[in-house]
DNA sequence: CCCTCCATAGTCAGCGCTGACTATTTGCAT
DNA sequence: ATGCAAATAGTCAGCGCTGACTATGGAGGG
């Protein structure tokens, strides 16, 4: 993945230097992925040697000498195919929760209600935010951009809500069928 | 995460060499994670630095000399630990299909389009599949065990159903609002 | 004019994980 | 008896990633 993002943001936004295009990441695909720096320059030594992107030592005024990485028609090429290679679409997640769960004969069962109703406004508050992160980005998009985007904003937001979901029913479930009746707590 | 499934099996089921936690794991967890054989080594290893269990060498028949690993009381409270600590729910997704819309200008609408419709299939088989290894799986397990499990499967169903409608949903805003028009394909 | 803090630009050791491999044993058909 | 796949039990090199670090430049306050 990491590739595809760091080819598409320099073909996107042309020449960068590392920091840059951490600062355009930042940017512009904060909401998807969070790409951390030393991966950045990983990648980018990894591509050079490919042949993916070409590095040039620059100087600009007082500031330390920086690398700037321009992409190449082979690394044009890299960058498609493993565009059409995601077209494959898949999905298997795993959950930390699951672990939690399998082994929740070891934990007490009012406390993991308690951790489940707070999960519950916490996901209300990533809905709202990736609501309002979404307004505020597709703004100032052309048309066939915001579209595609906004497609990537519904993805996040119904897998939230299914983790909301999955919180309330969980409470209710437990709080009918599990051993609730060992809640002898205080009050 | 693995340290936990690992010490939890080695509660519930007792004493075990590295080769056979991978077969219990495969028959009892299969579905919610797919821990490999490597890593089952590697973390028992480090565990029995960690003093979280005790490996005695033993011989079996004509059978190759095997390590059995017993967890230790430190073993049970760092499981304790760690399982408590899962307790702080998050969720923070990232999907590989997010660069694929997020970089879409480069591709063709309507082989994306098609993509996404044996991706929906997928998904129905999948939710099939799941429907199928919790009845299976669920059939001869203790009340208090199976609920756990049950909110295990449910957590995964309601994600595979999001992403089905993510799909669907999909579809039809490409088919509206993307640039169809250039679907001029043969036929 | 100095001091501190943040931004800039990057490096590096080390962790977690796994594909690919070794080596022996057992089951089973021929 | 013989051959051959599958199961058993485990190892190892190397990949991708990141926390923590270095080092310099400008911005702003006192």
């Amino acid at each position: 993945m990491v590739p595809i993002y760091l080819l598409g943001i320099l073909l996107r936004f042309g020449p960068q230097h590392g920091y840059q295009i951490k600062r355009t990441l930042a940017e512009n695909v904060a909401d998807f992925t969070s790409i951390k720096l030393p991966t950045i320059y990983y990648h980018l030594e990894k591509m050079e040697r490919e042949g993916w992107v070409s590095a040039k030592r620059e100087t600009e005024g007082t500031r330390p000498e920086r690398t700037i990485f321009t992409i190449t028609q082979k690394g044009r090429e890299a960058f498609l195919d493993g565009l059409e290679r995601q077209l494959a679409l898949t999905y298997r997640p795993t959950f930390d929760a699951d672990a939690l769960f399998y082994f929740a004969d070891h934990l007490d069962f009012s406390q993991i209600i308690r951790r489940l109703e707070t999960y519950v406004t916490q996901m209300e508050r990533s809905l709202a935010e990736i609501r309002r992160h979404q307004l505020a980005i597709s703004a100032d998009l052309p048309q066939d951009h915001r579209v595609c985007v906004g497609i990537i904003f519904s993805h996040h937001t119904l897998h939230y809500q299914a983790e909301k979901t999955w919180a309330q029913t969980t409470i209710k479930a437990l709080l009918s069928g599990g051993n609730t009746d060992a809640q002898a707590t205080d009050h």
